[in-house]
DNA sequence: CATTTAGAATAATGTACATTATTCAAAAAA
DNA sequence: TTTTTTGAATAATGTACATTATTCTAAATG
């Protein structure tokens, strides 16, 4: 027999789910499906960033001094179609930080303006310089004395790709 | 009246889709909706990276010299869970090519071997340092010449955070 | 009275199905 | 014959629903 009757307060309690929030079904491509769900599994890959100076002593990282939460991909990269890398050569730009090797984020929707480091294709070569417009005219310039500025004319075969936003240097 | 009949090669033809591929549903949190959207519109953040030295003349970037197909996380990344950043402070570190400002990757799964540049924590103080084991025992070295090596003993305060991956510096 | 048990209640989740979009061609109209 | 129309065919897509998981308590049991 029924043992039934309303009994209130009855049922899975809420909030253990694996998301612990609602969810909805989403379609998604095949070959997406386990880099959706990597993505999920990590929350989108945002992880802690730390202040550095930090007073008290550590026995690992607390929650206390998160600084906050980031994604590399969403905080580098604020133009994903217009956004590519190109990997670093030479030691013509170390004063700026950029180092042969290294991988160059670029963005080629950001204007070229004056004091910003671009990738220019200098007769078909690829280089990394400092656009530098001063009243003799528009420059690129190593950061580096032994390097000579070039000159840049409507003569000149030179074509912008783009502005570098950040390096990222392996160690 | 009907016009019907049977009536091969009708039909939506495939591939049309927004994917181009065939698509599942899959349960997404909330929170995370806008978010997996975004990754799936730019097929996970994959860029191209153009191969530094480059011949021929340039309109624009060319497939044909894309060296490979990057996602910054992944590939900066392999221990999500274990990962964490810190922004550097100082200049104790530029001749490893660390400025102040910069984001460091670090990641606590590696082994803090010698040589390997760590994040510790000496008397509760974060630095970032090179680990150094010689004859005369372990030591953290600034790459700087201005900065004392510091001994790592069993009565000095010393935490070794993790190992220094990458280094993100904004120009 | 203490213990066990069979639904009742509700959250979580995966997938079947209904809906929409699109193209094709037989039949109707001109 | 040429053009137009309308239902057939099939892909794409969103969501309702069925299923599963979990907890609660009234009733049954001893």
């Amino acid at each position: 027999m029924g043992r039934g009757g309303i009994r209130k307060g009855a049922g899975r309690p809420k909030g253990q789910g694996k998301y612990n929030e609602p969810t909805k079904p989403i379609r998604i491509p095949e070959s997406m499906i386990s880099d959706v769900m990597k993505y999920l599994s990590i929350k989108g890959y945002k992880l802690p960033l730390y202040a550095s100076t930090v007073q008290a002593g550590f026995p690992s990282p607390a929650d206390d001094y998160i600084e906050q939460q980031l994604d590399l991909n969403q905080h580098l990269i604020k133009h994903p179609t217009a956004t590519f890398f190109v990997r670093a050569a030479g030691n013509s730009m170390v004063g700026a930080g950029i180092h042969s090797g290294d991988i160059l984020i670029v963005d080629r929707s950001l204007n070229p303006k004056s004091g910003k480091i671009v990738i220019a294709a200098i007769d078909g070569q690829l280089t990394v310089k400092r656009l530098s417009k001063t009243s003799k005219g528009l420059f690129l310039k190593a950061e580096n004395d032994q390097y000579q500025a070039i000159k840049i004319n409507d003569a000149s075969d030179v074509v912008i790709w783009g502005v570098v936003t950040s390096v990222i240097h392996k160690v």
